[in-house]
DNA sequence: ATTCAGTTAAACTATATAGTTAAACCAACA
DNA sequence: TGTTGGTTTAACTATATAGTTTAACTGAAT
């Protein structure tokens, strides 16, 4: 039994997140999340009261698990430009094999800026950055950036990474009328990125 | 009459949009729109039938907006550096005039794809691809760029002017936690971004 | 055998919303 | 002065949806 209700506990939720992330909260339908679970609407209200409950547990997990992939970043063991490296392979990787993920989390985020801070409560940047610029002081010579610019080197690698699939509608509808297939370019793109912005960061 | 006529329409689709774009098609009301206009639902109904009807007007007229923005790049005036340095600060100036656009439309582009094909149909792009290329033919010898390449390029400068705006949300979170102003991070971006570029692609 | 939790089906409530309608109002204008 | 079209008000319809309820069913545990 209690084996059974993780199941349909678990079956419930992937439905919800399989469907939030397609149609957004506000045009997932709890019906229409029901029925992917393969379930009826009284078991689902059951089992997540209501369908802010249900939502904010799909969206911290998706946004906690977007999040996570930065992590690696910060993590004190290869030199600056073979970290770039191997950012935008895993992370590109990471997304080709979720796609959708970039678009529902920042629209969320947007449509209700408020869920951010409850996420990034627990995350000091401040001790990130330090421990980011104390990593490659060394290194930093050789590079064009101070410890100022370092957030807009993060959020451009980050950008590089995201960006075509945040705007996948309007990226692929483009590469479609010259000729490119968006998951080639998406593959090109892991190593073309890191390149761009080791080239970018030199002296 | 006409006059009236007339005002009360823009009003209207000054409301809508302002709504729209800040609610998205599935969030906004079209009570909520009457009363941003100052008029009633009934009125309302009366200038554009449906909501769907009034929808599109907005998303065509916005996106179109949008994407007339990337125009300069392909117009035959400028170094390609010099055309680099324009766009962000030109982008970017048009970005903070209008921050909420970019998490607008490519939020409806990936709800409905089907949108994007309608707004891209009368753009040539093999013809503006070709274009470019002759543009800076002579330069591009300097440069780090195979015409093969250029779709990369291209989607690297866009996402590092629209990125910061579709991502507000979460970067304006994560720039607070450090104790840095947007506006002021956006405004630094203008610059950072077109060096940023124009290292990357020398050779 | 009884109990109990998970489950179903189906009807139900309550509410929000898109869109309609009809009657009246009013300013221009012919 | 009477007509017309933009406008309001308010009530209305129709529908979609979140969430509830109830009765019945099922399979396992005690």
């Amino acid at each position: 039994m209690t084996e059974n209700d993780k199941l349909t506990e678990e079956k419930i939720f992937e439905a919800a997140t399989d469907v939030f992330v397609d149609k957004g909260m506000d045009g997932a339908r709890m019906q229409d999340i029901a029925i992917h679970a393969g379930i009826n609407k009284a078991l689902l209200h059951y089992y997540y009261r209501t369908k802010d409950q249900l939502f904010n547990a799909v969206f911290e997990m998706i946004a906690g698990k977007v999040l996570k992939k930065f992590a690696p970043v910060f993590e004190d063991n290869l030199s600056l430009e073979e970290k770039i490296r191997f950012f935008f392979k895993e992370h590109i990787k990471f997304l080709q094999e979720n796609p959708k993920l970039p678009a529902f989390v920042l629209n969320e985020i947007n449509r209700n800026p408020a869920r951010i801070k409850k996420l990034l409560k627990n995350v000091h940047f401040e001790t990130l950055w330090q421990k980011l610029y104390e990593q490659h002081k060394s290194e930093l010579g050789k590079y064009n950036i101070t410890e100022d610019a370092l957030p807009q080197l993060m959020v451009s690698i980050a950008a590089l990474s995201v960006f075509p699939f945040a705007a996948r509608g309007l990226i692929e509808g483009i590469l479609d009328k010259v000729g490119v297939d968006f998951n080639d370019y998406i593959e090109q793109r892991k190593e073309f990125a890191a390149e761009f912005v080791i080239r970018a960061i030199r002296k």
